[in-house]
DNA sequence: CTGTTAGCGCGTTCAA
DNA sequence: TTGAACGCGCTAACAG
């Protein structure tokens, strides 16, 4: 940096300043600093800068697992958006694993970040704490309900469940079930889950919930409509923790001669891609997650900027989307 | 730092070089030292550390897009490793922009990594240029064949694409074509392409390649399919530029009365989780994704440690998986 | 608008 | 094996 500054016959703190805000720095001295960057090659220390800032425009994400679509896509919208702005993402995955969640939140701690995103509610009782006396903003995103250690963005699962068994029950289906997979890890698959059970008894109708203790996949579908129809074989509404499994179950329903939906109606969650082009086309529950991380973004530089302060929970909702298979 | 010190009754000297050699260290302070380390609830500053050693436990990861589950594979089992060995991952999104890549690799540069991932061979001039003088090891994933910037970790979708059409040719398939989406960004769709073609010709059967502009998804498949049809109607052999686009054409065809695999053969790539489950099930090429990742977490973890110094290339291979529709 | 000054928290000599 | 000194490259007052 002093290299630059006698490039540009300017004092080092000049540069200093034209790198965090060129506007208050002459016309000429800029230019003259531009111009000394350029030639040199310069690229700031940003650990020297957060260093003596004692804050980085790094931004520390940990989600459970990136192989999932959901937050592939959120971490996505909102690095694109970060990044726009200067801020870096730090990333990690638990692997759905409260302690690898603390040591991740442990490391970006010593970033000094500009924010922290978690992924839900639940967290181990020392991370919480961690958090809560951090001095720089927590945001729990794809969650709402509970109480949020700081800034919440996402949607009530348990409401997302709920409008599933609605839609079965107004298609007039009544003998249903919720298949999930690896719901004791993924709370929020549980919980839509309980929202489902939960409305269909409000209804005076039966639902079953099975479980799978393996990752959500097309494998799992098969040998949870076994399940099923081994409990209910009458069933005619099916529910489906999201739809990668909703799409095994639609493979496995015409390997077995089932109809969809004329048989067995099938409610997804998520929207993914395939899931309006698939045959039938798949009902499911869109989400949003490509807002969750532009809001989240917003947030993120607009509390950097000072501008919000209150702690915020933000409904990003979500919406039934009815197609072909219910 | 200095309050572990006080707390340890040692100097601040002797609890760093505790927490970087803890052998070197009398056992009688280690154990005071993480005595104190406890009590206090000491994280250690790692902008510090990384300023004072010029190198942080830091690696750059540019990516083209987060929502390619290729991708996510492998960075997801790449930072499982580096993060069990107290590394930590910097993550970013390109949306195949090269701009955009320069202004990633730019931001990462400025925090001393260990080590910078990127995707494919192609760089523009300048992020060529940076990374050359860069003092620190680049490992580009996914692709092998051109020159290499340090270490590359991939396979040669040359050689893929040639695999796809000789399947299809044993097959007995003799009217081919290649369907790729957004062929004009993935230079690695591309090479399939042209591998594919290449091998048909060896073989002196025609192939067109027919591309789709849009990324790829199911929804394209449509499209692809129409207008390869449109080329030539008694088409029997297909390849996809990945498993997402031949799962939209496994429902093209049951919407349209084609039957896979009589009529028209399909094998796509990168065996996604549902590919062995759809139906029929979709014969296809694994990349290893997963090992991608590994192998190019132990690679920088050896550079970091000394153990290995030459430029290394890992073919990381492909197999071809036949099922059902091929 | 520009330059001066004093650290940020730690790693790395070196001497003891 | 330990401790003292020094500096990594930059930011943030403040004075000019």
């Amino acid at each position: 940096m002093s290299d630059v500054a006698d490039a540009a016959n300017v004092s080092p703190s000049t540069v200093s300043l034209y790198l965090r805000r060129p506007s208050a720095v002459s016309r000429k001295a800029g230019a003259a600093i531009a111009g000394a960057i350029e030639a040199l090659g310069y690229v700031p220390n940003l650990m020297a800068g957060g260093l003596a800032a004692a804050r980085t425009r790094v931004v520390g994400v940990v989600v459970p697992s990136m192989r999932n679509a959901f937050f592939a896509e959120t971490v996505s919208s909102m690095q694109a958006i970060l990044s726009r702005h200067g801020f870096q993402v730090m990333f990690g995955n638990t692997d759905y694993n409260d302690e690898a969640e603390l040591q991740l939140v442990r490391a970006n701690l010593s970033w000094s970040p500009s924010a922290m995103v978690l992924t839900g509610l639940h967290h181990a009782p020392l991370t919480r704490d961690l958090l809560r006396g951090a001095d720089y903003p927590v945001v729990e995103m794809w969650e709402l309900g509970g109480e949020p250690i700081d800034h919440a963005v996402g949607f009530s699962h348990h409401e997302a469940g709920r409008a599933a068994a609605r839609h079965l029950v107004r298609k007039g289906r009544k003998r249903l079930a919720f298949l999930g997979a690896r719901m004791h890890e993924d709370r929020r698959a549980m919980q839509r889950a309980e929202g489902f059970a939960a409305e269909a008894k409000a209804r005076g109708i039966a639902a079953e919930i099975v479980h799978h203790i393996k990752p959500a996949s097309t494998e799992a579908a098969a040998a949870l409509l076994a399940r099923a129809l081994a409990k209910d074989p009458h069933l005619d509404g099916v529910a489906t923790s999201n739809d990668i499994v909703a799409l095994g179950l639609l493979f496995e329903c015409s390997r077995r001669g089932v109809a969809v939906p004329a048989d067995i109606a099938v409610i997804g969650f998520g929207d993914l891609e395939f899931s309006a082009f698939s045959n039938p086309s798949l009902t499911t529950i869109r989400p949003f997650g490509d807002v969750i991380g532009e809001e989240i973004a917003r947030l993120i530089l607009d509390l950097a900027e000072g501008k919000r302060r209150d702690a915020a929970a933000i409904n990003t909702g979500f919406v039934v989307v009815e197609r072909g298979s219910a």
